[in-house]
DNA sequence: AGATATTCCTGGAGGC
DNA sequence: TGCCTCCAGGAATATC
């Protein structure tokens, strides 16, 4: 599913056929996603030249120059098919280019979404006001100000984007573990060493991902189409019952009505 | 206000 | 083989 690495490695996808180049004809499929599709859509981008790709937590943004971004969210079954054959069961928009190549969001489960914001209001945007700082750029003392006073689990307080913007159950369950930090412990309780430990750990593990491509489960594929063209083997996630590296079992509980993976030897 | 539960949706997995 | 149930995920919303 989706996550920062895969929306990252997606508008660098987008990036190659998108950039400099005029949207000659948007098609809408469907009216909505999770939720309805922005009231003027086709209008708005027919026309319109990209003019520049970019990422923001799991947001990818589509600046062009009428002064409006496209932002799309992939939600846990979203991707972007750049120059696709034919057109696919779940392609829902399609956009055409003035030098012939198209790219068509194929989203099967209709988690992600797509606005249409002024770029000059992103910023107050409601879904973009509230998000923390960017992981990849987090430091120890950002986090330990962030989790100050919270009791929660560090587990949960990972995933809420408006302490940390960008992180899914994924890249928190292997980023708690490459920092030997439990994913019960509360997060106002971990001294500041651990969480340099962490925010190590955070951009470690996303700049990895990335680099390889961005990873995949069952359906992730890049813009490029090719579906699991890259696969990264997790410490933790996705591995209950299996051997830790120092040779204990990889434990799974719920958080939040989240899995969480994690090793209780390695994590404390 | 902080923490937790519920909702959206579909396809894949596993049980019988 | 087919039908059934369960589960995965992020973010908005509701409720304690």
């Amino acid at each position: 599913m989706p996550e920062l690495p895969e929306v990252e490695t997606t508008v660098r996808g987008l990036e190659r056929v998108l950039l400099d180049r005029r949207i000659e004809r948007v098609e809408l499929r469907r009216p909505d996603l999770r939720r309805a599709m922005p009231e003027g859509l086709g209008q708005r981008l027919t026309g319109a030249r990209v003019t520049g790709l970019r990422r923001r937590a799991k947001y990818g943004l589509i600046d062009t120059d009428r002064e409006d971004t496209l932002v799309f969210h992939l939600g846990m079954s979203g991707r972007w098919r750049v120059d696709p054959s034919e057109v696919e069961k779940h392609d829902h928009v399609l956009l055409d280019t003035d030098d012939g190549h198209r790219v068509a969001l194929n989203d099967p489960r209709r988690f992600g979404s797509l606005d249409l914001v002024r770029t000059s209001e992103l910023d107050a945007w409601p879904a973009f006001a509230a998000l923390g700082p960017e992981p990849l750029d987090i430091s120890g003392r950002e986090l330990r100000a962030r989790l100050q006073g919270r009791s929660a689990p560090i587990k949960a307080l990972l995933l809420d984007q408006r302490i940390i913007a960008g992180l899914g159950n994924i890249y928190v369950c292997e980023a708690l573990y490459r920092a030997g930090i439990h994913p019960t412990r509360a997060g106002g309780s971990i001294s500041l060493a651990r969480l340099e430990r962490l925010a190590t750990a955070i951009r470690e593990v996303l700049v990895e991902a990335i680099a390889a491509g961005g990873s995949t489960l069952r359906d992730f594929a890049s813009p490029a189409g090719e579906l699991g063209y890259f696969s990264k083997t997790f410490a933790v996630y996705d591995r209950e019952g299996r051997a830790c590296t120092c040779r204990s079992t990889v434990e799974r509980i719920v958080q939040g009505g989240r899995s969480t993976f994690f090793c209780s030897r390695c994590q404390r």
